[in-house]
DNA sequence: TGTACATCAGTGAACGCGCGTTCACTGATGTAC
DNA sequence: TGTACATCAGTGAACGCGCGTTCACTGATGTAC
C-alpha cells in the first residue's frame, strides 16, 4: 500500500488513483481546465492509456474528484482562517478574506475544477455535499456578524453570507488569479477585498466597523 | 456586398468573416468555450475548412474579436443603463447593476468569450481597449457617488468602481449565467445585488442611501 | 505452510474520429487602359 | 464600353496528430482450504 517515490513499480502501480488525480492537477494548473485530456494525464503517470478506465468512468469523473478534493481543502482553509470567530468577528473575517484569496492563487487548479471545470455541482452528489460544507464555513461567519448588527432592521444572515462570498469570488477571479491573466491594479487583491468588506459592513452597521 | 439571407450564395460568400464571427457565438453560447473550433466554425458557416484562413490567424483570433465585440456591446449596454446618472445617482447605479446581470445573462457568448476565453486582454491592444472603456462606464459612476459622500474621509473613486465592478461579477459569475449552472438561491441574482450595493453605498455615507 | 484459484489492475495494439493546417487550384471581382 | 489582367476569396484533397475508447490479454495479489 505504500511506495517508495523513486522505486521501479512493477506491472502494478499500486497507487493510481491518487497518482492521476495529482497528475490532473498538474496538468489543469498548467495549461487550464480545457487543455487537460484523459490520456495525457496516463501519459504523466507512467501508464498506458487504458489503465485509467480501471479508476474513473471517463474524464469529467476525474475532473469531478479534482473538484470534491477542491472543496475540502477550500474549506478547511476557511474554517482555519475563521476560527469560529476569534478574537472577534472582525478580525476573523478580514482573515477569512485573505484565506479565500490565498487559496485561489495557492491553488489554481483546485479552483479552475470547482469553478470553471464545466462539472455542475449539481451533477455529483459528493461534489454538491462538498461545496456546501465550504459554503457553511461562510454562513456561520455571516451570522456571527449579524449578531453583532443592530436589532432593529437586521439583515438575514444567508444574504450576508451570500454578499460576502461573492464579494471575495468577484476579486478573486478579476483579479486574484494564479496565473498572469490579472489585470494592473492600484494596490492588491487582498487591500482591495479588505477595503470593500469593511464599507460593507459599516453599511450593515457592525459594531465596531 | 450585401447578400440576401436566403440566397444562394456563389463562389464568394461575400461576408465571411461576420458569418464566421456569428457562429462563434453560437458555438460558444451552446457549447462553452472549450467546445468551439476552427473546423465546426466553418462548416457551421457552410464553408470549406480552410476558408477561416483567409479571415483569421487562428482560433484565438476569432475568440479574440468575439470578446472585443462582447465589450463595445457591454460598454453600450452599461453607459445606457446608467445614462450619465439621470435621475439621480443611486437610480442610476441600480440599473447599472441590473444592466450588467442582464448582458450576463442574455448574451453567454459574449461573457464567455470576454472572461473565459482565456484570452488574456493584454494580448491584443484592441481588445484592451474595448476592455478599458467598459471599465471606463463604471469608473464615471463611482466618481458620481465618490460626490455624494462625504467630504472628510471621502473614497477614491478608482476604488470604488473596482468595487462596483466586482460586487456585479461576482453575482453574475457565480449566479447570473444563463446556462443551467447557477446554484438555488432565496432570492434573484439582482435582488440579491441590488441589497448588496444599498449596504455598500450605505457604509460609504452617500447621501440618500 | 503450501497450493490452487479467483480477482484485480495494468498492457499494448487497434479503431475511428475530428481537428488544425498546408497546398496548388480556380472561380469571381475589380480595375487600368 | 470592352477587354486583359491582377487580385481576392473560397475549394477540396491531403497530411499528421492526439484523443477517447475497446479488446483480449497477462502479471500480480489475495484468499480458501
Amino acid at each position: 500500500m505504500s511506495w517508495g517515490k523513486g522505486e521501479p513499480r512493477g506491472y502494478h502501480h499500486g497507487n493510481l488513483r491518487e497518482t492521476l488525480i495529482r497528475a490532473a492537477m498538474d496538468l489543469i494548473a498548467k495549461k487550464g481546465t480545457a487543455g487537460f485530456t484523459f490520456a495525457e494525464a496516463a501519459r504523466f503517470a507512467g501508464v498506458s492509456p487504458a489503465a485509467p478506465y480501471r479508476h474513473f468512468r471517463d474524464r469529467d469523473e476525474l475532473m469531478a474528484q479534482v473538484a470534491v478534493r477542491g472543496f475540502v481543502a477550500f474549506e478547511a482553509a476557511l474554517a482555519r482562517a475563521w476560527d469560529e470567530g476569534r478574537p472577534n468577528p472582525l478580525a476573523a473575517l478580514d482573515r477569512l478574506g485573505k484565506a479565500y484569496l490565498d487559496f485561489v492563487r495557492a491553488e489554481p487548479a483546485y479552483y479552475a475544477a470547482m469553478f470553471e471545470g464545466g462539472i455542475p455541482a449539481s451533477a455529483d452528489p459528493q461534489l454538491r455535499d462538498a461545496s456546501e460544507r465550504a459554503f457553511a464555513v461562510l454562513r456561520a461567519a455571516a451570522e456571527k456578524l449579524c449578531a453583532a448588527t443592530p436589532p432593529a432592521g437586521r439583515p438575514p444572515s444567508l444574504m450576508v453570507a451570500l454578499h460576502i462570498w461573492t464579494m471575495a469570488h468577484g476579486v478573486a477571479s478579476l483579479f486574484g488569479r494564479g496565473d498572469g491573466a490579472q489585470r494592473a491594479l492600484p494596490m492588491s487583491p487582498a487591500e482591495l477585498l479588505e477595503a470593500q468588506v469593511l464599507v460593507y459592513l459599516r453599511g450593515l452597521g457592525v459594531t465596531g466597523a
